[in-house]
Order: C-alpha cells, then sequence, then structure tokens
DNA sequence: ATTTCGCTTAATATTAACTTAATATACGCT
DNA sequence: AGCGTATATTAAGTTAATATTAAGCGAAAT
C-alpha cells in the first residue's frame, strides 16, 4: 500500500514516516502543494493525508486536482479547525475523511486502516487463513501458532499477497505498493526478498508452494 | 504509562509527583484547568488525575474537554465532597473514579494501578513469568528468586515491556509512554538505557535474548 | 563542599536489512 | 530438443538502524 503525506511541518511529518513505514505502508512526502499535485501526476497512491493549510498552492485546490487525477485514490484532511472541514464538506470535493489537530498517531493510523481496509478481501486487524495468523497490529505472522520473523520489508511484501491473494500479482505491482519512489523500477530487489520469505516459510511450514510463481504474469500466495 | 496531574495546590502536586515518579510513570503537571486541556491536546495520557476546583476553567468543562479529546483516557476525579461526585456521576461525563478530599497518598496510588491494570494482559501485584518475578510494590523484579537490581527509568521500560509482552513496542511507543513532557524526540537516551538493561539481565540470567530487537520495528520481551 | 548516582548527550562501532550484480536454473515456445 | 526469456539463487556491497562507549551534567546523599 503506498501513501503520500502532504504536511510542511517537516518535523511532524518525520514521525508520521517513520511511524507508517512501520506499518508497512510505501511512503512519499511532499512539504507543499505544488509537489504533492505533482507526485500524484507521476505516481499511484492508494492514500493521501492532506494538511489544507500548505504553502504554495491552496489546500483546497490541491484536493480538487488530486482527485481529479484519481477517482479512487483514499483522501484524508488534516485541518487545524472544525470550520474548515465544513467547509470542503459542503463544497463535496471527494475527501473519505477529516482529522482536526491535535490528534494522536494511533488515530490517524486507525484512519488510514480503516479506510483502505475497504480495498482488501476482508480486513480485520487479525486474520487467519488455514495454518496462517496475520496479526497487523504486532506485525506478526504465524503458522500453527509458530512465530515467523520477518523483516519490514518481507512483512510488507507478504501482507500485500495476503490480502490480495485471489488475485495474482505481476512484479510491477508489488513494485509500485511495497516500494516509494526511490526504488528502481528495474531492480531485481524484489526477486531476492522473495527468495528470503519462501526460505522463511518454508521452514515455517515445510512447504514450498506457499508464494506461487505464475511465470510471465506475477506471484500468489496460496494459502 | 504516562499520567497528568491536574491539581491546584502545589504543596500537595509536588508530593504526588513524586510518589507516583516512584512508581515508574512518566508525569506531567498542570495546575489550572486551561493547562490541563492544552497538555491533553498535545499528548496522549493514560490516566489523568483532575481535581475538579480549579481556577481559570471549571473542573466540569475540563472533564469533558479531555474526554472529548481522548475517549480512552482513564480519569480520577478528586472533590472536596460528595455532592460533586454525584452531580458528575449524574451528568454522565464518563469519570472512571472518584476521590474525596482529604485521602490518602495510597488511596490515589492503589487507584492508579487498578485502573491502569484494565490495558493489560492481566495484572496482579506481582506475577511471575517463567524464571521472572515482577513485584509492583516493591519495584523488585528477580530472576530465579536472585534480585535484579534496576533505576527507575531501567524499571520502567522493563515493566512497560513485559506488561506488554504479547507485542512488539515501537521505540516511539517506549518513548512516548516511559518519558514525560520533556523528552526529546530524537533523544538516543532509551538506547542507552536498553543496553543497561540487557547487561543487567545478561549478568543476572546469562541470557542475552530477553530484549529482543526487531530492527525497523521495535522491541520485546522475551521471558 | 564533595562525592555518588542516575540520566542524557554525543561520537563511534557494529550489525542487520536491503540492494546490486553476477551466475544458475526453470519454463515455454517453435 | 534447443533457444530465449523469466525467474531463482548466491555472494558481495551499501545503507540505515541500533549498540556501544565515554564523557558531562545536575540532583540527591554524605
Amino acid at each position: 500500500m503506498r501513501i503520500l503525506l502532504v504536511e510542511d511541518e517537516s518535523q511532524l511529518l518525520n514521525a508520521y514516516v517513520k511511524g507508517l513505514k512501520q506499518d508497512g505502508y510505501a511512503i512519499d512526502t511532499a512539504g507543499d502543494g505544488a509537489s504533492a499535485v505533482e507526485l500524484c501526476e507521476i505516481n499511484t497512491y492508494d492514500l493521501v493525508v492532506l494538511d489544507i493549510n500548505l504553502p504554495k498552492l491552496n489546500g483546497i485546490e490541491v484536493l480538487k486536482q488530486v482527485r481529479t487525477l484519481n477517482k479512487s485514490v483514499k483522501i484524508i484532511i488534516v485541518s487545524a479547525n472544525r470550520s474548515i472541514e465544513q467547509r470542503i464538506e459542503g463544497l463535496d470535493l471527494g475527501a473519505n475523511d477529516y482529522l482536526t489537530k491535535p490528534f494522536d498517531f494511533q488515530e490517524l493510523r486507525a484512519r488510514i486502516r480503516a479506510l483502505l481496509r475497504r480495498d482488501f478481501i476482508s480486513q480485520p486487524k487479525v486474520l487467519t487463513i488455514n495454518d496462517f495468523n496475520i496479526d497487523l497490529n504486532l506485525h506478526q505472522i504465524t503458522y500453527q501458532g509458530k512465530m515467523i520473523l520477518l523483516t519490514l520489508k518481507e512483512y510488507t511484501i507478504l501482507t500485500y499477497l495476503i490480502q490480495n491473494r485471489e488475485r495474482i500479482i505481476s512484479s510491477e505491482e508489488l513494485l509500485e505498493k511495497c516500494w516509494n519512489d526511490e526504488a528502481d523500477p528495474f531492480s531485481e530487489a524484489m526477486r531476492v526478498h522473495i527468495y528470503a520469505l519462501r526460505k522463511k516459510i518454508q521452514e515455517a511450514t515445510q512447504r514450498d508452494d506457499v508464494i506461487q510463481t505464475v511465470k510471465g504474469v506475477g506471484y500468489r500466495f496460496n494459502p
């Protein structure tokens, strides 16, 4: 899952980035409205967190343009007071949620998860699929109760595959959703991660068909 | 665990702060209602002790606003007479407990622990996990009966990890829960404490995997 | 006033995660 | 079958996160 954070207070921004990366999202950031719109032109985000008080380009204008570029992206508006929230609602600009500053990071986290889960097959915080148990709060994946210790990137990839297990995920999609802007599109890095993942999964489950390869198409999770 | 004390008699306040810090809580204080609300806007407390007789902003108003800002915070109301207590109950403002002045500090201490323990896995005053024994009354942690001598901060960190041992705790969360307002969010202090803790634990247990690092995610207690 | 102790700061070292790159294997196609 | 392309495997290199160490500071204790 890929998220764009638009916020001009860089200290706040850094805190959010760190927190959300831990949840396995690929994060890009923009410090002003113009670069936010630019990034949305280049990339496809699943969600944008947009502080409405921005330099260079009025926040409401940014919202309009981002929505025009991508009808399905989820947008969370952050504003300093509730009246702005009401004004945006009134304008019907298609924001999906609102947060009034100041707010707790856990609150933001919960709202992001709530918005993104609608895209998934079904999404409680803990899901059990056959012998697998995925706890999105704890970043923990177990097989028959046995914990599979994964790195951040491995966890990101595997949960993406799991949450979209009814589809075959192309490597392009995986790269798009699990990496941010800085990712090299020709990199083989993903394959190495898939390899490491399979190795750990094989160790825990004694099975080697959990991540299936569909040649020329992509990967899929086979529980 | 992080607590806000709201009380205008500064002598009383200081006594509470001292006593509760000894119990390993991170304490912030406010002398009037306005600054209490302000602090609640900025920080996420686990518990607020609120004296209802306050200058600047009526105590009941403070209670309302604090509750609006954070639905899950525990609130203990301190008042001079029981009728106020009944009035608040009648208004259904979501206080979790009441104390009538004058009261014994030990009474306050016990009620705080009682309210906070509901968040934990299960929380008697003494818990035994494998060879570890944690006595929250005495602030003593032993391994196979052998006492591990810890400083206050070490004790605070370790008990937080122990009481949330089913989760991986990020350094942000640890900082939020074990330090108060004055903590520098970019400080490396926590790492130094973790190091000291590990050293003492290693000495006592001969094991060096008791506090596990999950890189990019956080720490966890592994009994 | 001096010492001790707990906490923090800051500089440096170490380690694990991630990426790169080179080589090997597997698969589908004619 | 044999060729070409896609993917797997391995090892080595780079980067970012965390660990370690020593020094400094201030509050409490002697």
